[in-house]
DNA sequence: GAGCGGATTTGATCTGCAGCAACTAAGGTG
DNA sequence: CACCTTAGTTGCTGCAGATCAAATCCGCTC
């Protein structure tokens, strides 16, 4: 829900979500405190959201508890723009998060009227779909190591290869998206260093360095 | 490829591919020998598919051949309509398969001129896309009793709730579909058998009634 | 900077599913 | 119909990863 975050700003800016709809589009900034809902399952998707600084996790729960997470969103991704009239999963920010919103009515009414909207909305949902296309061949298929290999790798390259991988989530969220407990994806980040694939930084386990992304690229199958 | 197969006839038609588009398009039929290759990952992606009769496997390929079934396709499903240029796996004809073929240049340049035929390719991507976030689900949370059930269920679902749940696909297909082995597959099979979940009809394990959808539905969390 | 609570690691044990093997059943072929 | 091939079931054993438990570490607050 929207009221019970602080609002830092309210004005019009560009970016992301004004070039989907090939023109300027009003937005707004808000601001989330780490591990608050953004939005939930079954709720009226009402806003598009695009993230400026943090980290989003969107989910899916079963009835007991357990957790399937579909897929982190970073700074620049634009999340919760759904073609029905409803959320199909929760979103959550991970830490501190700062997004752009924007109305959907506005934006998909624009979209419908422009060209290139219509096929850069097309391109999102589509790299979506390419996404949970690899992951599902992860989760059906591959191995603990090869799993938590495949993470590294896909957010070191999303982050643009960086020197250090700041991971902004817990072991449970990992866990929780690949498929497997905690303390197996514990354990897997250690055999990695133990084999100079990787080394923490610093005091905390939250950043990484690759040492081989080679290598760490034969284990991901 | 194409060449491989006998054409039937080719001959405008209409149906759901001319829907999509708004308008009749030209369409080819083509037929499938169980097995064989419709197209495979990487190709470039000529044609889209609709199936008339039979069945269709999409997959990848990790190099040391496991195998994760993306979705089946069943009669007047549509498939092979990708983005981009090229497909993003492969896809097979389960059994003997009928499918009406047309040209991707001509439908998207279609739909692109035209508002309803995007809007329904957008509804077919984003059906993909919520399909694999349940299955995303399925693969990463689900026990495998849960995920047979869940199978059942898609199936008898998709088929109209059939007095007899007809399966076109194997054991390991339906294996390669719920990330787990034949085996287990054929053990949950027999275990919601003697839980009188379901019952095998006539002589083959290919036809299914289903006996109790309620209780196969707790069993799918 | 002392103390607290959550996060992470590590170890020990357990278990659901995989892997292997043998058997049975079903469909296809001459 | 007899044969053969492929699909499916079932039993047995093994193992990857889950679960339980403890110790340690880290960031936070006061």
């Amino acid at each position: 829900m929207l009221l019970r975050t602080n609002t830092s700003s309210i004005r019009p800016v560009d970016g992301h979500l004004a070039a989907l709809a090939g023109e300027r589009v009003v937005c707004s900034e808000f601001k989330y405190r780490r591990g608050t809902e953004v939005f939930g399952e079954g709720e009226e998707a009402e806003y598009v959201y695009q993230i400026i600084s943090g980290a989003v996790r969107t989910y899916k729960l079963l009835a007991d508890g357990r957790r399937q997470i579909n897929s982190f969103h970073l700074p620049g991704d634009m999340f919760g723009l759904e073609n029905g009239a409803t959320h199909r999963f929760t979103a959550e920010a991970v830490i501190e998060t700062r997004v752009r919103i924007t109305r959907r009515r506005g934006l998909l009414e624009t979209m419908q009227s422009r060209q290139s909207g219509a096929s850069s909305f097309l391109g999102l949902v589509t790299r979506n779909l390419q996404h949970a296309e690899n992951h599902m061949l992860l989760l059906g298929r591959k191995t603990a190591l090869e799993r938590v290999a495949a993470f590294l790798l896909e957010l070191d390259e999303r982050l643009g290869h960086p020197t250090i991988l700041v991971l902004p989530m817990s072991r449970r969220d990992i866990a929780d998206y690949l498929g497997l407990t905690l303390e197996t994806v514990s354990r897997a980040c250690s055999i990695l260093r133990d084999q100079k694939m990787l080394r923490f930084d610093g005091a905390t386990q939250r950043q990484i360095v690759l040492l081989d992304r080679k290598g760490l690229a034969e284990y991901d199958a």
